[in-house]
DNA sequence: ATATTTATGTATTGATCAATACATAAATAA
DNA sequence: TTATTTATGTATTGATCAATACATAAATAT
């Protein structure tokens, strides 16, 4: 397939993370075209040529933010030897992930559109569902554990899936109000500390 | 000082707790005047007449909110025997507020407007000076036990208030994609198993 | 009674939004 | 070359937004 007609002036790609940031920091609806196009070098005809919508956009941004700022969260979860290590690390990594992009503070996943009745139902639904499925992907994995023998078959995997994921999201709100990587840190210990009392034999 | 003019055709209070109902569930900026004026049941010129503003408006609804939606979660913090007491009332008691008022799952303060470069700033900022005022009233009576001896004065008050702090904020997200009761209940069940390992002596 | 004050309903304002129309530019295909 | 295809820049579209203008209604004050 050769490429017919005039060839794109611009770095598909670069513009998509320039897209990633502005959604990132100011949420789907607060993104206007104009912030979009201003951050991305192009003009409207373009973006609409390029991503069909701004909702279009906006699922690509997402999937960009999971495979890259928010990749290395997940991925690790059922490839480490322990569920405990496991959970740790997703906490250690939305620390220092949460933290570590300049302005854009805080999960997009979390942060983008949390009104279940927002502008735009379909973008906060697939949100919600990116959001079920993180905690789906912990519970599965302690469930795993109990299946290995690592936790006692008394441990509540729900419950205990629930109170990370629960944390883990809360750390969004904490690192968009300001908080340091350090403080991030210490959450993850302090919840961390509850490992022991939560998985111990009834 | 008598009442001139002709009197006002609709119940103030009753008019804003239905903004205040409005607002909680869509945001701010998701909040069209429309929408609100729909709940209301009066016109905008009404609206503006009695609140000035649509962002007028939105503050007393917060404060509405504080005083009663919100209002029994953080008022017995100073006033429990034990800061284990009011740590875990604040839990348990947002875990039943965030779940007992129909669609409107979900704290306000948390949810109303999360980024913080908003479309409106000013709103924006209340919102976050009001959570970090939430989050220093558990600093500050986790302070208190370490005085009065509850606690170890090794104990890091500030890290375990920041720690409860993100539970909390971690259950307006659940809450929004739909947790229930026995769900967040959990959620302060296994927060507050840290709480052994997270006061004990050095 | 008349004047004054405040509230309401209808209609509208300018601003901003996401999305496009249209003419032109830049490439390949024949 | 000429035709075709795709991209770009300028300008604009209809929709929706928060906020008001204006005439009228309903109360008190004198």
């Amino acid at each position: 397939m050769a490429t017919r007609g005039r060839p794109r002036g611009f770095d598909r790609e670069a513009a998509l993370a320039r897209a990633m940031e502005v959604f990132w920091e100011r949420g789907f609806d607060n993104a206007s075209l104009g912030e979009l196009t201003r951050a991305m070098g192009i003009n409207s005809p373009s973006l609409y040529a390029a991503f069909g919508s701004k909702e279009g956009l906006f699922q690509e941004a997402m999937a960009l933010y999971v495979k890259t700022a928010g990749g290395g969260i997940w991925e690790p979860v059922d490839s480490l030897p322990t569920a405990r290590d496991a959970i740790a690390h997703v906490l250690y990594a939305t620390a220092r992930a949460f933290t570590g992009h300049g302005q854009s503070r805080g999960c997009m996943i979390v942060l983008a559109s949390p009104q279940a009745q927002g502008s735009n139902p379909s973008i906060s639904g697939e949100l919600e569902r990116h959001r079920r499925g993180n905690r789906e992907c912990l519970e599965k994995r302690l469930r795993r554990a109990v299946e290995e023998g690592e936790l006692p078959d008394t441990t509540d995997c729900h419950a205990v899936a629930t109170f990370y994921s629960t944390v883990q999201h809360g750390m969004s709100i904490q690192a968009r109000d300001g908080a340091s990587r350090e403080e991030l840190l210490g959450v993850a210990d302090c919840a961390m500390s509850a490992w022991e009392s939560l998985t111990r034999p009834a």
